[in-house]
DNA sequence: CGACCGTTTGAATCACCTCAAGAGCGGTGG
DNA sequence: CCACCGCTCTTGAGGTGATTCAAACGGTCG
């Protein structure tokens, strides 16, 4: 199971970046080991020196910064197949934690074999180099949702990100995908109160364009939604 | 004048990454073209499939989104010396655009003669990739910054951003620096209104923590406005 | 001088927040 | 088996930080 994601990691960057079949095959070789973190588990501390990047398995990462005030913002989802903490292996000093949404299966692979098959191969080197700016795009993306959009259409535009990245959105007009979050965490992500995310949640619902339970998102209405957000993919840059 | 950018920034890579001085003769080598761009002059738009990347010798550059309602979020500035552009290499279609907040000189590196010393030295390659990802943790606390603070700790925050990445808040508590953005354009990046910017400026200024007139920023007390801001600037990973 | 751009200020409004409290639900323990 | 706890979700009422609308001011440039 926690291999699965694996090969859908290798697979993914592989695809993204056109790699050959042997350096694909120097991806698969990665050492790798297994965790298991509860909902809220911390995973990478803000500060630490890590010396892994993860890969995750199962389950919901968030990228957390917090404030002195206590205020804490994620800056990020992580799903199965996603690697949150690519970046620690050219800049291992964590300047924001690395956090469980909910229960979840994490795969560590040590910077030092990264490094290696890095300098051994310049194409991984630059695929690897890839993933971590489309990380990147991601971000400024998320700059101009907070900045810019008004709660529902925020909030809308998380869901079409999530539902792009989860692969679901290829489906049709309906659908349904895995994506674990309390209010509270999308509070934090989104920057609102947890209040206000409910209520917007609501709307979403009254509108007939989304409904969430559990872990559970129902997209009842994609174009729609996509259309309230202004969600645009390319920033993405979806291989398959 | 536009080489000494040029080799500000191939003395920054080479000293954040340690590398050889092979290498950074290597980067010394790159061919480079100059431009100069008009205040709000379009350098890259968004969709465009790039084939050179920039390099600021002079002026200000800010990463601009811009949405259906025609609000526009810009998502980070970029001065002397910074590559604004450095993962257009490896994701030739930009997201989003690229604009002169001010009369800025751009010199331009072509991707191919990019791709060829990192394809060569892995090391390269590899600090390049630690460039773009100090990148991304600046956008990631850009979504902190527009998500969690008030306007006066996020303006303030935004101010200590530009005075680090300078150099200038080295100097003591008091020091100026060159930030040539109206408040427009501070309305763009931090998700206010110019009404509200403006107000703000005020605020800061009756508190004597800094004040900015034309394209110049004094900041009056350094710690007091970090203090203020929240600002630890361990996520710009600077060197020198 | 007139046009334009950026800045400044006032007044009214609103999107979202704060505070408060109740309801649902799974987990734990007596 | 029920009481209790903690967590998440939900809803109401009132407050506020920031927006919107409007207008004036100063500097620059053709």
């Amino acid at each position: 199971m926690p291999l699965q994601a694996f090969s859908r990691w290798t697979k993914r960057i592989a695809a993204r970046s056109g790699l050959s079949d042997r350096e694909t095959e120097e991806l698969n070789t990665l050492p790798i080991t297994v965790e298991n973190y509860e909902a809220q588990g911390e995973i990478v501390g803000a500060g630490e020196v890590t010396t892994r990047a993860c890969i995750v398995a199962s389950g919901l990462l968030g990228r957390t910064d917090i404030l002195k005030g206590g205020q804490r913002q994620i800056t990020a989802f992580y799903a199965s197949g996603d690697m949150p903490d690519l970046h620690s292996v050219v800049l291992p000093r964590a300047s924001t934690g690395l956090h469980a949404m909910t229960a979840s299966v994490v795969l560590r692979v040590p910077h030092e074999a990264i490094n290696r098959v890095s300098m051994v191969s310049p194409a991984i080197a630059i695929a690897l180099w890839r993933e971590c700016s489309i990380d990147a795009e991601i971000a400024h993306t998320w700059v101009t949702n907070v900045g810019q959009r008004q709660a529902v259409e925020r909030l809308a535009h998380l869901f079409c990100e999530m539902a792009a990245r989860d692969g679901a959105a290829r489906e049709g007009n309906q659908f349904d995908f895995l994506f674990p979050v309390t209010q509270q965490q999308l509070s934090d992500a989104t920057g609102m109160t947890v209040v206000h995310v409910n209520r917007v949640l609501r709307i979403l619902r009254q509108r007939g364009m989304l409904a969430k339970s559990g872990g559970i998102v129902t997209v009842l209405d994609w174009n729609g939604l996509r259309g309230l957000a202004d969600f645009n993919n390319e920033y993405l840059h979806l291989v398959n």
